[in-house]
This record gives structure tokens, C-alpha cells and sequence, in this order.
DNA sequence: GACATAAATTGACGATCCGTCAAAATAGTG
DNA sequence: CACTATTTTGACGGATCGTCAATTTATGTC
């Protein structure tokens, strides 16, 4: 049985350099830019090989998705474990969310283009449903620090209102928001500087708007970024800066 | 010049022809659905002449992109004209902002894969300008409401606030929150039931959260939609049931 | 080690699609 | 009608995806 352990092993290996191999190629040019040809010709491997790992281009971007999305799963359940108010563990997923597009902007690019191709269709199932099921819980670790701070009294939603709801405006603030930076090459024209910060002050806007206490009034949730930023991504943030 | 002028329409008629018949197959399946060779066979013009409208496919998607930015300028420019209290005018806005996106989903398609996909580099700089101008437009019209608004002393920024930071925030909501209506297939497991109304509520808690009077616990701004549905957009609602 | 069988790897090949360009068709002019 | 300018055509070169028969490598048995 070892040789079969060593073989399942170079198989992880492989599939782990066709990714790294893949993921730049990919953000570069979307899904033209991989060139299955290209790919092969740069690892030591033929074709057939390549398609015996991943039966079609789209599989092996829908893989690079899946990194993706538990990448950012795990820096958000960090973020929600850290100490403070209702309204500081909301700004520390923020803090996440932020430090997610900086560090990894080659991972949100990625994000943001398996939204919209259509290669769903041929994706298999199980790998759709590794990805659904990332999003679902990236959401709920949102909406639990929602409802956390609904329990402590910290926040109060009208009768119709669900903690989903407010999830759904937290996410699109931030997606719109992180797409529009990503993608507009003339921010600065528009009056638009600065537009990280720009967005954090946005964030306490909502926030503000259902009377999220403390306010950002009362409280400096700046510092909070910065606090966070060290006390929970502290070793991430020393390899780049930023 | 008679037949020049015969010629020049014809010309504008084929292109307008070749946009028609282009757009849905982007739509369907994005840059490698729009295929020239099976939009040569389906318009009577052979591969030739399309190449001699549009240089390259990339140009065609631009031009699509460019009718998408136009028609929504158009709309946001009558919503603009709304009478009313600032806040009310900027609601005119979002209900213009909505309506574009449930009456032309197909636009608001282009608009979501042009941002992302890349195809920048093959466009001729004069689309790129028009494009540009069109947007700088869009943000122009929204920037405006904004400075009404302070200037009828109905909301007051901080010093360091510029109304295009608002604007962001707005356009960062509603791309986002499109977006993801658009894109998930499975809005309804997470929890999020009539997004629209989801969306239109955020907005308002944004707007609430700077204090933009009147307030959305004061005034019925679902009922100012309506309005503005009816008032403003009714010729368009005409052709699709919402 | 010799042999047989199973598994993995290879790269040439068919199919598809973009954009070109020489040749053909059409329009314009005296 | 003859001659030139313009427009249109579609066959073709080049690039790329995914397949599969042939080859190489690994595994098992005596």
C-alpha cells in the first residue's frame, strides 16, 4: 500500500501545480486567456494528462473558484471570533472582507468572473455543490454575528425584517463596491479617491441607518479596522503590503 | 447625393440589423457564445461585411455596451425631472434604476460582462470615450440630486465628504444588489425571498443612515416608486408586465 | 527474472471558430 | 457601353479545445 499512498500523493501534487500553473493565466485573460495548449506546454505534462485531472477548461476553473471561496470562508470565521460589540464583530468581518480583496486580488478577480461566464453548464454537480455550499456558510457566519447582535439588543429590526435581509445589503454593498474599484480604471476622474476608505465609511452608513449602537458617531471604527487587521491577520499582512 | 444618402441609411440600418441579432447570443453565452460565423449565416450578409461594420468581435460588444449605458442615461435623465423633495427625486432615480434592470435584463447583462471580461485592449479608443462619457453622465445626473439635496438643506455631509462619496455608495448598492439577483441561483435557500423589495428597503437605510430627510420612517417612499412608475416610466411598463 | 495484464501517458488529429484577402459582383461615371 | 471605384463574398490560414488509438509504465503472478 505505499506506493498507492505515494501515488495518490503525486496526484495531489499535480493538480495543485496545474491550478498555480492555471490561476495567472486565467486572471490574466479570463477564460480565453487559459489556453489549455499553453498550459501543458509550461508543466512538464501532455494534454491527455491535464484532461485526466479536469474533463474540460471549466472544471478547472470552477476549482480555482472553489479556492477562492474558502480562502475568504476562513478569514471571515477568523474575523467573527473576534472580541467586542456586536457592531465591532460586524466591522471585523468588513475588516475581512477588505484584507480578502487587497492581499488576494487575484482570488476576487476570480470570484467575480465565475459569476457571470456561463460555464456552469458544463461543470459537474459535485464541484457546483462545493461552491454552493461555501457561499451558504460564508453567509451564515454573517448573519449569525446579525442575529448576535439582535440578541444582545445591540440592534433592532422591524417585525418583517429578517437578519438576511441585512446580510443581503452588507453583501451588496461590498461586492458592488470591491467590482466597481476592481474593474473601473478611472475612479479618480470621477471624484472617486481613496475608495477603500470611501466604502468603510459607507458600510458605517447602512449601519447607521437601522441604528446599529454603538454609531459610527460614537465610536471610531477605523480603529477598529486597524486593530483587527493586526490582532487577527496580523501574519498574513507581513507577507505584502499594503 | 440621393443614393449617398440611400447608402448611409442602409449601412445604419445593417449595423443596427447586425446589433439586433448579436446581442442575444452574447447574452446566452457571453464572448464565446457570440459567434461570427453563425452570425454570418443568420443575417444575409457574409463574414466580409459584418468585418467591414465592426473590426473585430470585441467592437461589436462594445457597441452593444454603448446602447446599454445610452438607454439607461435616458432613463435616469427623465427620472431626474421627477418633482418633488430631494430624497423623493433621488427614489425617482432608483425606481429608474430598478425598472432598467426588469425591463432590459438582457442590458444590464452586457453591462455586468463588459466590466469584467477582457476585451479592453481590442476596442478602438473612440468607443472607449463614448462609453466612458456615458458613464461619467449616469454619475453626473445622480451627483446632482445629491447637491440639491444640500443645497434645500435636506442632508448634510461632513466636512470631508464629497457628494460623489454618496454616489458611490448608491452605485455600489445597486450594482452589487443587481448583480447578485441576477447571478445566484438560489437567492430564495439563503433566505432572501423578493429581493427588489430587499434592495429598495437597503437603499433606504443607506439614506437614512446620513439623514436625508424626510426619513424613510416618515414617508412612503414604495409609494413614490409607484408613482414614478406610473408617472415617469408608464409608456415603457406598457410593453412587459412586471 | 519472465511474462501477462492493468493503468497511465502521450501527442497527432478532427472539429470549431476568428479574422483575412484575392477574386467576384455591383455601383458610379463619362 | 466601357472603364474605374467600391462593396461583397467565402475559401482559407492559424489558433484552440478535447479525443483516442497507440505507446509507455506500473502491478501482479509464477
Amino acid at each position: 500500500m505505499n506506493t498507492r499512498d505515494r501515488k495518490q500523493r503525486e496526484i495531489q501534487e499535480r493538480e495543485a501545480k496545474i491550478l498555480e500553473c492555471a490561476r495567472p493565466m486565467f486572471i490574466e485573460g479570463g477564460y480565453n486567456g487559459l489556453n489549455m495548449d499553453r498550459l501543458t506546454s509550461m508543466l512538464e505534462y501532455s494534454k491527455g494528462t491535464i484532461y485526466n485531472h479536469f474533463s474540460c477548461k471549466e472544471e478547472i476553473i470552477i476549482t480555482l473558484a472553489i479556492q477562492t471561496l474558502e480562502k475568504r470562508l476562513t478569514m471571515f470565521e477568523k474575523a467573527a471570533l473576534f472580541q467586542g460589540t456586536s457592531r465591532e464583530r460586524i466591522a471585523a468581518i468588513g475588516t475581512a472582507a477588505e484584507l480578502f480583496v487587497k492581499l488576494y486580488p487575484d482570488h476576487f478577480r476570480v470570484e467575480q468572473t465565475i459569476r457571470l461566464d456561463s460555464i456552469w453548464d458544463k461543470t459537474s454537480e459535485e464541484r457546483r455543490q462545493v461552491m454552493s455550499n461555501c457561499e451558504h456558510r460564508c453567509i451564515g457566519v454573517v448573519g449569525g454575528v446579525v442575529r448576535d447582535g439582535i440578541a444582545r439588543g445591540d440592534v433592532h429590526l422591524g417585525e418583517h425584517t429578517t437578519p438576511e435581509e441585512i446580510v443581503f445589503g452588507l453583501w451588496s454593498l461590498s461586492f458592488g463596491g470591491y467590482s466597481i474599484i476592481a474593474t473601473s480604471n478611472s475612479l479618480k476622474e470621477i471624484g472617486i479617491s481613496e475608495p477603500f476608505e470611501m466604502l468603510r465609511r459607507n458600510f458605517n452608513r447602512f449601519l447607521d441607518g437601522i441604528l446599529w449602537k454603538p454609531l459610527s458617531t460614537d465610536v471610531d471604527y477605523d480603529a477598529v479596522f486597524d486593530r483587527v487587521s493586526e490582532e487577527v491577520f496580523g501574519n498574513e499582512l507581513q507577507k505584502i503590503s499594503v
